[in-house]
Parts: C-alpha cells; structure tokens; sequence
DNA sequence: TGCAAGTTTGCAGTGGCTGCATCTTTGTTC
DNA sequence: GAACAAAGATGCAGCCACTGCAAACTTGCA
C-alpha cells in the first residue's frame, strides 16, 4: 500500500509487523469490542509477542487509531508550501488533500477504522486532536502565515475548527460507507464553515445539498 | 459551592466525597503529574478508600475533567428554552451561558483544573467532546430546530465547532489565567466563527484584537 | 427500635504497560 | 564468508488502573 522502496529488509519488516498489529487489532476489537480484546489476543494474531506490541505501539489505542504522526508531519511540510497569501482555511484544506488521499486510498482499511472509532467515542476524540505538539506546530505555522502573534487566539481557533471539520466530514463518510467521496464531504464542511454556518433557513440554497459550498481554487 | 439545599444528609455527604476526590485529584497531579499521582494517593487524601474512589468516578481521568454529566444537561435543557428561530450558532452560545458562569464562578478550581488539563492532552480532548450521548443528544436537538434530517451533516458540523470554540476560548482563557472574562473570549471565537474565519489580513480590522466580534442580541 | 435500601470497604483477579536482561536478527567491514 | 556491532524480539517481574463480589456499616423511614 504505501511505498517501500528504498528500505533495507529491517525496515521493510517493521513496517509490516507494525501494519499486521493495526489490522489484526482493528479486525478483533470491530468483532468484538474494545474491551473484549487483549493485547495478548492482537500480537497473538499478528504473531509477535505482547512485549513486541509495546515497541511500536504505546497503548492498546494507538494500534486503532493509526499512524497519526507521520500523517501530521506530511501535513506540516504541505502547510508550509501554499503561498503566504492564501487565506487560512482555503490553505488549510489543501494541506490535508495528502491525508484525504491516503484515507480514500486504503478506503477498506480507513472504513473498518472509523467503525471501530465510532463506536469508542475515546478514539475518536484521538483521531484528529491526538496529537498536541502537531497541533501545537499547526498553530504556530498558521499565526506565522497571518502574521499574527501566538497567542492571539485566531490560529488556534482556525486550527481546532478545521479539526472539527475534518472530523465530522471522515464519520459522515464512514457512516455512509464510502458512497460519497471523502474529499467532497470535506469541501462541504470547509465550505459551511467558510460561509459562517448559515442557518439554513435564513440562506435558503434551493436545490443545494451543501450549505454553501467553497471552492478550493 | 453549588446548591446543596433540599438534600439529605446521605446526598450532601455524597456530593462532599465527590469533590474532595476532584479536589484531592486535582491538587495532587498539578503538584506531581498525571502519572506520579495513584488513586490509592488520591483516595488516601479524600480520606476514602481507593474502592469508594471508583464508586465516584469510573476513572482516574474522570475526577479530573470534572462533571460533564450535569453541565450537559443543563446545556440541553437551555438550548431548549431558545426560541426556534434564533440562528444555530446564535442558540447555542446562548445555551452555553450556565455552564459559563458557573466556570467563572468557580474560577479558582477551573483555572487549576485546565492547567492540569492542558497539560495532558489525552484529557484536554475530552474536556468538550468527551461524552458521545450527550453530544448526540446536541445534534438532535439542533436537527429538531433547524429542520434538518438528523443525518444531513449540518446538525454535527455545528456542534463539533462550536465545541472547538469553546475549547479555545477556555484554553485561552486559562492561559491568560482569567485576565479576560470568559464569555468575552467565547464571544470572541463564536463571532469569528460566524463570520466565517475570516483571514484577518483581507478584513482588515484597524484596532480591533478579534477578528469580527459577534453579539449575541 | 428495627428494617430496607444505599454506601463503604476489603479482597482477589484481570489486563495494560514498563524496565531490564538476554537472545536473535540484520547490516557492515575486512 | 566470518566477526562484530547495532537494532529488534522476547521473557520476566512488577506497578497500577479497574472490576465483581461479598461483607460490614450508615442512613432514612416506619
């Protein structure tokens, strides 16, 4: 699924141990449930000791909820080259299209995830705001694109919101299974929140689905 | 603190262990940390034994975060007062006012409780969006006003931001250790939120800290 | 006072998670 | 290809969060 090339026989093997934990761990607790699954269970299945799962995974729920820190480095270093003059949301929404790529990519995988996600509300809350010292770095490369200071509270506004955004636009893609296209769920939310969140009654959009769609170029 | 009025014995006694524990919770990990502070350390302080402990709380985590099972209620039951013509956000802000006042009323204990929390991610994550009833509750209530079919996505875009921007504004308010009022804080993300995140370059807004500030009547 | 219901506590047990020591595998260098 | 060093896998012992159960103990009420 993702590229391995250029990795020596080492890497090419913790890359798929670390993949068989996630799925086996994915697989069982979507069976079973969170707590009906131990972490003997998943190494077991992914056929490493339990120890072996404590090396690349620090708890039970990262194994769920997936990589999370390459994901957010990639988004960083795609942040980092939309133009300056580019409005906050517009380059923030096109920062995540690598991540919004990868998950429509692996479409199986990323399905069964969220379904497990779903049903344990703690990793969803995980799942996009996991990470604080990304989050972190999000804000700080945002108030340096506006110019603002740090502590003014817009970037990490901008930043909480569009992890809002990104969040419910990946359950209702899930929810659906799939049908819509995620990047179109996505561009409806961004679009939403760039409008304001209109009421709907007030911006009476006859025939729109989308409470004002935003176009990202 | 809160009303105690109109409680037995039995139920004010309750309610004293509850807060102890929170309290004792609260003091001891700000002081040491999350993972240098035991229940058995935290019971012992309360004066309880480590099993009453989770007699209160179902976990370490919960003493922490606090109540969030009454403050929701009273959330919903204030969004129900709101008139159904009042705009989403607008609503929703209004409804916030309780729990507002009572965080600023108990300032002390809130500031110490978002400095503990802020320190650890895992629980900052569930300040807001941390029960998954309630907030589903949130959405069908919204759905209800606004008309909406509950799995149209508007409903849980709104809410999911919303919670963001009170995540914020309580962060930010905690970081300036409540030099600002909070409902000015909160004004301020919900007003930029209704305006749509404006990139404050293109606004423009000479002499105005907050990107757009929104008032609620 | 006596009873029923609600609370506290101890105890035993499961399982997540860690540090450490040891063994195995892999990449490299001659 | 053999020796060696770095990195990874594993077992083990141990801490602690959390649970179910059964036995005290408190409280509210008749």
């Amino acid at each position: 699924m993702t590229i391995d090339e250029g990795l020596g026989r080492r890497d090419r093997k913790k890359r798929q141990t670390r993949a068989a934990l996630a799925a086996a761990a994915l697989r069982l607790v979507a069976e079973r449930g969170l707590d009906q699954v131990t972490v003997e269970e998943i190494s077991e299945a992914a056929d490493v000791s339990a120890r072996t799962f404590f090396n690349y995974f620090a708890t039970k729920d990262d194994a769920l909820v997936g990589d999370t820190e390459g994901d957010r480095e990639r988004v960083l270093r795609a942040l980092a080259t939309v133009p300056a003059q580019v409005p906050a949301l517009t380059a923030i929404r096109s920062a995540l299209s690598g991540v919004i790529d990868e998950v429509e990519g692996d479409a199986a995988l990323w399905l069964l995830r969220m379904q497990v996600v779903m049903q344990h509300p703690v990793l969803l809350a995980r799942l996009v705001s996991g990470n604080a010292a990304t989050e972190q770095a999000m804000v700080e490369a945002l108030a340096a694109r506006t110019g603002h200071s740090p502590d003014d509270g817009y970037p990490a506004l901008v930043v909480a919101v569009t992890g809002a955004a990104l969040r419910t636009a990946m359950v209702r893609w899930a929810t659906g299974g799939g049908s819509r296209s995620l990047v179109e769920l996505l561009d409806e939310a961004f679009g939403a929140v760039a409008a304001g969140l209109p009421d709907p009654r007030t911006t009476d959009q006859p025939g729109a689905t989308a409470p004002g769609v935003h176009r990202t170029r």
